[in-house]
DNA sequence: AGGGTGACCCGCT
DNA sequence: CAGCGGGCCACCC
């Protein structure tokens, strides 16, 4: 690994466009460990900067997940940027979500 | 250095 | 649809 798994979680996640959406498992698996998606979460639990959207990380069942922030501000926000969720579950996931590639 | 922890995931009941 | 159990992993005491 030339860098830190955290960094490069971050980076990854800061490649997510505005409006649409990945999950933990998907970054785990660009990172080359699909086992590794709950120390994903993991990582962006601890993430401060506001420079990395960890809002639109979610779970790969469609549902929205945890955020340190609380539930319903990672709602609100992705709601913001126009991605509909209903009842703790995202609509139409399969569109908005998308496939990351390590450049890493 | 070893074990506990968590924004997970998948399969089965 | 809801619960449970076991597996996997990086991180932080």
């Amino acid at each position: 690994m030339r860098k830190d798994f955290r960094f490069r979680v971050f980076e990854l996640t800061k490649r997510i466009p505005r409006g649409r959406v990945s999950t933990y498992a998907e970054i785990a698996a660009a990172l080359g460990k699909p086992k590794a998606a709950r120390a994903v979460g993991g990582a962006l639990s601890k993430n401060k900067s506001k420079d990395v959207p960890c809002h639109r990380v979610i779970a790969s069942d469609g549902t929205v997940g945890g955020f340190n922030r609380g539930t319903g501000e990672k709602i609100k926000l992705l709601g913001s940027e126009g991605v509909r969720i209903s009842s703790g579950r995202v609509r139409d996931f399969q569109t908005v979500r998308v496939t990351l590639k390590t450049n890493i």
